[in-house]
DNA sequence: CGCCAACTTGATCACGTTCAAAATCTGTGG
DNA sequence: CCACAGATTTTGAACGTGATCAAGTTGGCG
């Protein structure tokens, strides 16, 4: 298990959807020795917007004018089928990015799991933002191909790996992405999703969702607290995950 | 069920896996009133390498170094658990690109389903050729946008969709990847890849894959043929592949 | 012809689903 | 501050789809 999050400095994925970094603000430059990160850029082109808890941000085939990035809060993105059956595709936290590389319509809607915050560019813009900045440009590419791998370990996951070990997945991750590689002491996860989410998003239903929760707890392997989780042993649960990335 | 495959002219998808344009030959850019493809740009700087069934690419974790363009055969995307779990995230046919999009390593192995014709190129050289050509850029950015695409299809297909759902998905997937839009009368789907190969892409076992198979010839749906299937009814398969796209 | 791998079929089993109900959490008004 | 209502979460019991275990069958190639 590596304790490291990510490679380079100020890494953030996203593209398709996900994208990791911390960001608490967005729009100021990076000063100093680090090098400013290239979405940068974008700063002065997007407009803030807020979205209240499960508004839709975008539905599913709509016309892809406009791409996000989530300031703070936590949206979901949605595929239906005509039975109600639902995939979460992912849940983007602070600085991930969204409809960056999308084609001419997005193949998903987007909602808030939670009130957020988010900035919004129109793609003409951007497209033309890369034209004149090969560093931006690269910078998507770069999203892109992480979010295409992040998608390849959920393939995985939802193909191979039985519902403790998907559970087990998803909780390690949230914290992956919520910086859990630093101060050991920091062990809480937030799960601002409901158990329902969770479920569509790990191929499960809702009550094998809560069996394995329940299952963690009575291990004493996780706490539950409202609105997440804390995690008491790291070991446990990256042996339960059998994933090869941790 | 859309007769047209996909949308623009000579396209083709790619960079995590997929691409399915029929490209006969490379490196010939196309004359006349269709616009030559991008990729084109490409044609001098790769070299053609041959692979024999069964024989890795290159393995999961290696340094990505090359990117590929299959010319003929078929090639899968293999990824390992440690107790032998294997999930296949795609199969490659002849026009399909694969690791364009590729970070420091592969996160994933890519071995060759049959015997395979592959175009080889540096990373480094493609990136450079980016740099000087906006538009190749541009192309790669849309094969990522459109493998995430696939991936998030995928996602449905493994964490909601039934096992008969699978099979025929993946039956109208290959069939349309084979250019089954055109010419009503072509009904033959190639499938050179082996059942294991199919149920470890679908998430089920080769026995199950082997059921519903089964199941549908007796339907009267498809037929069973050396190396592949014929459709009877693509109404059928349709339907029971309960798939938005189709 | 005979061998080995791939494919197919059958019988049983188990994981996760489905159906059902109870408990807990959230918010709202008295 | 508490009472109440609706939604969410949790727990329980029965069921079913797909996995597992075990034989057969087919097909390719020496």
């Amino acid at each position: 298990m590596s304790g490291a999050v990510q490679s380079t400095t100020q890494q953030s994925r996203t593209i398709g959807w996900r994208s990791a970094a911390r960001v608490p603000t967005i729009g100021v430059p990076t000063t100093g020795a680090k090098p400013a990160d290239p979405l940068d850029i974008l700063a002065n082109s997007g407009i803030t917007i807020t979205l209240p808890r499960d508004r839709e941000l975008h539905a599913q085939g709509d016309t892809a004018e406009f791409c996000y990035r989530v300031i703070s809060g936590c949206l979901r993105t949605v595929r239906l089928m005509e039975d109600g059956r639902r995939q979460v595709g992912a849940f983007l936290l602070a600085g991930d990015c969204l409809g960056f590389d999308a084609l001419d319509t997005y193949d998903f809607a987007a909602e808030a799991v939670s009130d957020a915050v988010i900035r919004r560019y129109r793609r003409r813009e951007v497209e033309a933002l890369t034209e004149r900045h090969p560093a931006l440009a690269r910078r998507l590419r770069a999203m892109a191909a992480q979010d295409l791998r992040d998608a390849y370990g959920r393939m995985l996951l939802l193909g191979r790996k039985t519902a403790s070990e998907r559970v087990a997945s998803f909780l390690l991750e949230m914290a992956a992405r919520q910086g859990l590689g630093r101060q050991p002491g920091a062990r809480k996860v937030a799960l601002p999703m409901s158990r329902v989410d969770i479920a569509d998003h790990l191929g499960l239903t809702v009550e094998t969702v809560c069996r394995m929760v329940t299952h963690l707890r009575r291990d004493g392997t996780i706490a539950i607290e409202t609105g997440g989780v804390e995690l008491r042993s790291l070991s446990a649960l990256t042996h339960l995950a059998a994933d090869p990335r941790h």
